[in-house]
DNA sequence: CCCCCCCC
């Protein structure tokens, strides 16, 4: 390969330039790389490992972060010590009075090289003799405070230089004229000048709120090009200005809105930061943009939702075989009216889902002709086994120009309209349709001291509990050995009969009907169970146990005692039940799991992740 | 500045 020369100069000029400029920050400067750093999170914003280098340009050296999405570069080993590269896109940070490059795309003209020259650091105009922009391998001796530590601090002593300023905003504002575009991943609070062209990829309604701090309106977006996602917000007189300008599918240039760190436990964007669309932000359509990516899906068919947690964010794509009258239900929390339909939707998969479209959706929707549609974004429920709530960050495509909907159609049209559709009802672990969800568990003191389950309710609920006891009567019934009867059945003379079958049989097989005390932190409680909630406790078969009750008693009660001391996570359902007058509440397990104790742990260790987040 | 995605 040819010598390469690096750009001389570039570091001073990056450093000294009063005024900046816009030639310096279109320019491509060549440089090499000194050093690489891989530096932690460091528990503010970022939960990205990101690399801290050194470059130079043959005469001076300069400190710099690489943006993410170039972390791969390093990790790959296609830029090693001493590689020269262009840096085809970059950015100026200033941190405490110090200009950290930030390399937002490069190309590695030679990987590997020889080092340079014998650059050393700048000294800086107006800085004392003091602290040079030099990075120094350890931990920075000052720490920046919180939301800084998007990178980590150099080491620097100069705590009282000016807060950090984005560094373009001069000559960017003077010139009127478009920036660079900058990709949605590079984005941060700490630099102000960008434009980034996205497409709107889903668009809310408008939504009102009023609390104590005050009411307004809102509606949110979701922007997307090649680099990633990000939520955009706009509230009030925002609202006015972008609600109509702003439409899904299209692609805009945006810039002048404001970075905010992203609450992660509100998005499912996989982006530390959301925008704020305000008055002074600019948006301008870009209507024949074909540079920008458009949805991409990850398409799980609908058999495979029962593989899904409650909750998870998928997309799916079927036939809308059925649709639901636009109806309205009443929100529990705000006693709103809310319009929703329901489709029922199918695909090759035999299964069928019950989708849920809510507000403006639900009211829009208007195709009758068993389409096909694709949804971006759907939110997992457990209703009736498995259902779909289509989320006001998700989107809906009718009839989509991909291969996936026109293979859909075809099969349908020839043989899928003729086929009968499991629904996920009863293919669910335990029935009942009740999921653990570790983040709902309650106390048990906190569950009978609730109204749960008073008044002709059915409420569930979860609880991690211990076994105290076992009631050894009645521990399993004789049951029809019909696949999914179940029924009890009655010795008739020498056979066993079951009256919803109508057949008698020589030999019922025994079911588990478990009633048990369990304890927690707070107090105790009795949970009753069928036979999954036995045979995961006793890990063999209600018939196998009765056998060895009748043969033999003493091993019986071992297997009881064993079983005491034993926690699990249960979800469950309380119910009232009257009974000689008396109203009490029973608790029905519809699953019970063992505790998995690294996942458990990681659980907690995402909590804390998690609260340090929204804090 | 919202952070709800609801119901059965």
């Amino acid at each position: 390969m040819a010598d390469v020369q690096l750009t001389n100069g570039f570091c001073a000029r990056l450093n000294n330039s009063e005024n900046e400029e816009d030639e310096l920050y279109n320019s491509q400067p060549v440089i090499q790389f000194l050093s690489f750093k891989r530096v932690p999170p460091s528990g503010g914003a970022s939960t990205v490992d990101r690399y801290r280098v050194i470059v130079s340009d043959g005469e001076h050296f300069q400190q710099s972060m690489l943006a993410t999405q170039l972390n791969h570069l390093v990790e790959e080993e296609q830029v090693l010590k001493h590689s020269i590269a262009v840096i085809e896109k970059f950015t100026c940070n200033l941190v405490q009075g110090k200009k950290l490059l930030i390399i937002l795309a490069m190309r590695v003209l030679k990987k590997e090289a020889e080092k340079i020259g014998n650059p050393t650091p700048l000294q800086l105009r107006g800085s004392s003799s003091g602290p040079s922009v030099e990075m120094q391998a350890q931990t920075p001796a000052v720490q920046s405070p919180a939301p800084s530590t998007f990178m980590n601090t150099p080491n620097v002593t100069n705590t009282t230089a000016p807060p950090a300023q984005p560094a373009r905003q001069q000559t960017q504002a003077g010139r009127g004229g478009r920036h660079a575009i900058y990709p949605i991943e590079s984005l941060s609070p700490y630099q102000n000048h960008w434009t980034i062209k996205a497409r709107v990829t889903a668009k809310s309604d408008i939504r009102t709120w009023s609390n104590q701090r005050g009411e307004g309106k809102l509606f949110n977006v979701t922007l997307m090009d090649e680099s990633g996602e990000i939520r955009a917000t706009a509230f009030n007189a925002a609202v006015d200005e972008f609600y109509d300008r702003l439409q899904e599918g299209k692609v805009y240039l945006i810039s002048k809105a404001k970075v905010n760190l992203a609450k992660k436990k509100f998005s499912n964007l996989n982006n530390e930061y959301e925008l704020t669309l305000e008055r002074s932000t600019e948006v301008e359509e870009c209507p024949d943009a074909t540079d920008v990516p458009t949805v991409k899906f990850t398409f799980v068919d609908i058999a495979g939702l029962q593989e899904l947690p409650k909750d998870a964010i998928c997309d799916v794509i079927g036939i809308v075989k059925e649709v639901g009258e636009l109806s309205t239900i009443t929100s529990k929390a705000t006693n709103k009216e809310i319009p929703k339909r329901d489709l029922t939707v199918v695909d090759k998969s035999r299964f069928s889902v019950r989708v849920t479209l809510w507000g403006k959706q639900a009211e829009q929707y208007n195709a009758t002709d068993q389409p096909v549609v694709a949804f971006k974004g759907a939110k997992v429920g457990d209703f009736q086994g498995r259902s779909l709530s289509v989320m006001s960050s998700s989107s809906i495509f009718i009839n989509p120009d991909i291969p996936e909907a026109h293979l859909l159609r075809g099969w349908y049209d020839s043989i899928g309209a003729e086929q009968t559709y499991q629904s996920h009802t009863n293919t669910m672990p335990s029935g009942g349709g009740v999921n653990f969800d570790r983040a709902e568990i309650r106390s048990l003191h906190d569950v009978k001291t609730s109204d749960m389950g008073l008044s002709d309710r059915v409420d569930t609920f979860c609880s991690r509990a211990t076994i105290m006891h076992i009631r050894n009567e009645n521990i399993a019934y004789p049951a029809c050995p019909t696949q999914g009867c179940g029924k009890k059945v009655l010795l008739m003379g020498d056979s066993w009969r079951c009256e919803k079958c109508d057949k008698s049989y020589p030999k019922p097989e025994y079911r588990y009907m478990i009633s048990m005390a369990v304890a927690d932190y707070s107090g105790q409680a009795w949970f009753s169970g069928f036979n999954d909630v036995g045979k995961a406790i006793f890990d063999i078969s209600a018939d196998e146990l009765m056998d060895i009750k009748e043969r033999d008693d003493t091993k019986f009660n071992q297997m009881l005692e064993r079983a005491i001391g034993s926690t699990y996570n249960f979800a469950c359902r309380a119910r009232q039940d009257n009974f000689n007058d008396q109203t009490r509440v029973r608790y029905g397990i519809s699953r019970i799991l063992p505790l998995d104790y690294r996942e458990e742990a990681s659980y907690l260790a995402n909590l804390l992740l998690r609260s340090e987040w929204s804090r």
